[in-house]
DNA sequence: GACCAAAGTGACAACGTTGTCAAAAGACAA
DNA sequence: TTGTCTTTTGACAACGTTGTCACTTTGGTC
């Protein structure tokens, strides 16, 4: 900036206005420092800029996600970027890999790189360490799953009564033994579908059966052989609802080797990508994912904007997908 | 940092000494800033850090993807993530959407936080732009795709021996009129794909029929409208090999819906989630996107590191994963 | 007790910007 | 011309750090 000004002959603060686009410039100077800059490839530098400005904002927000790769949590990411980068905002993000550990050091690395804000996808089990960010004047906002011991704007998927949806989808069926196979149980939002599914069984006074319930699968083979063992037991469900997508593929693939994919009923919670290809196609609680990445955006930026309201919990709905599986009759 | 000074009682450059963990620095003292950061709940500002150290690095890399929800890209995003945070480096992500002007905003924006290091799956199809940043000292990676008039280190898929290998398998299988599915060719990995089947055909003796292909076929409708016509024309193809992910999934649509996907081969390049699960399973050859991410950045930061010798270039293979679709016989 | 080297500590400038405020230049009316 | 007001411009300090270098203390040797 000093070599800029040098060669246009004009003080540093006078390119610092043009750089900004601050008015008051005469259009003859403006001119000479744009050519100025210009020759000598003069990049702002953004870092020393929100380190004087007196907003210190950084225009950048930090993402922490349970998996960068994970179908979800990348259109998370995406639609959150959508929304940054009409703002010129960029996003940093980060893996948590379900571990609060990993979570607190990656808001940690974010904080100290003073981003303007932070979009959490929670693996932590207690959020009071945010308090130090919050007095900070770091804006922060929760997806997916709600945040513990901290009161803060949360986006959400309605799980409960997406599977209710699902559930009372198989009961119209014909169905009475409807298995449940569930995510760790420390998951909120695992808990949630089961709390869903439990509803609506009794809803339909249909008795609880736990003998037709596996919780706490985490991956495909343990979904897969928890689904195994409850089909080639006694009295096994005529149909399986399952709450996450990789226990969906579990599922699929343990009545495919079983050849009971014509047979049983199953409807997943998740959508799966080629979920319509398969015989028979998948019916699906969907989630949406784009829609809670907007949302969640959006109620970022009115808070950096200025907005002091009461935290805000927004519920994003699900909607069912038939395709084949979920109308499956006893 | 001057509040914990004053309350410790010691000079603000012994505070940064000690948050630094640079030697010579009394353990009483030590303890006394460390028991007075706590209490002030003091963050390190690695933006100011960065703006004063010597070499200015700022511990931050950007990384430029198609989409960062595309599942190859991401894949990649995640392995990245992976080798940075072993080293505290933090990522900057943005998807350029196969339009080179957003990845030149995305660079230029990326630039003026002075990340310390770029990976750029690229768009452009001129990357001198990125002389001036590499002059200012940035280092930078081009995966899955090779820079156009720059010199850069650059980690690719062996994409034409991948195509050759499926390609061979299906004329193994008995075929001689296979079909060619392939994305626009302005990608320099599709030209590289579709060259690989016409070099293989003619290694067998079979003449290239353009008929058979269809190129700059782009989203699933467009393959699978594609594949509907070659199939339902004159003489059509006994097996099919798709260049690319989605024209895979549109073209097993397409085969699908007319009822020969257990009569038309079919071989896709990049593995397809739950391509085990259909019927018949498609025999892909599979990227290892894990393996590219990690090398790029392995080199990134070796470049990081000072080594400044000549550019590379990584060749990272395909694996044939045979599941059916690929061993049907004409 | 004098001297020296090593270890520990702090004062100050600087990194590349922008906020503040004052000075200079220009515009206009009397 | 002068005075007043507005617009344009620049000098300087400050943002939160770290590099440099000089000073003070400590411990050991003669």
């Amino acid at each position: 900036m000093r070599d800029v000004a040098a060669l246009a002959k004009v003080s540093i603060k006078t390119v610092s206005r043009v750089v900004n686009g601050e008015p008051g410039v005469s259009p003859a100077l403006a001119r000479r420092v744009l050519a100025a800059s210009e020759r000598l490839d003069y990049r702002h530098n953004m870092t020393a800029s929100s380190l004087r400005r007196s907003d210190g904002r950084s225009a950048t927000i930090g993402v922490v996600l349970e998996d960068v790769a994970n179908p979800f949590a990348s259109a998370l990411h995406r639609s959150i970027e959508d929304v940054a980068v009409k703002r010129g905002v960029l996003v940093l993000a980060g893996s948590s890999d379900e571990d609060g550990e990993r979570e607190r050091r990656l808001v940690s690395a974010f904080a100290s790189r003073r981003v303007d804000g932070l979009i959490i996808q929670p693996s932590s089990h207690d959020h009071s360490y945010l308090l130090t960010e919050r007095r900070a004047g770091t804006a922060m906002v929760f997806v997916d799953r709600p945040p513990a011991f901290l009161d803060a704007d949360t986006v959400l998927t309605d799980n409960t009564a997406g599977v209710k949806r699902g559930v009372r989808h198989l009961v119209e069926h014909g169905h009475r033994r409807i298995g449940y196979l569930g995510d760790m149980r420390t998951i909120a939002t695992a808990a949630d579908r089961h709390q869903g599914y439990v509803e609506e069984l009794a809803e339909h006074e249909i008795k609880l059966d736990e003998r037709l319930v596996r919780l706490d699968l985490r991956g495909i083979e343990k979904a897969e052989a928890a689904t195994t063992e409850l089909l080639t037991g006694p009295e096994p469900p005529t149909a399986l609802f399952t709450g996450q997508n990789l226990i969906t593929i579990g599922a699929f693939r343990a009545l495919r080797r079983l050849g009971l994919h014509r047979k049983v009923a199953l409807i997943g919670f998740d959508d799966i990508l080629l979920a319509d290809l398969l015989e028979p196609g998948i019916t699906v609680i969907a989630q949406d994912p784009a829609a809670i990445g907007r949302t969640a955006a959006d109620v970022l930026f009115r808070r950096l904007d200025g907005d002091r309201s009461a935290s805000e919990r927004h519920i994003v709905l699900t909607r069912m997908i038939t395709r084949g599986s979920g109308e499956i009759r006893p």
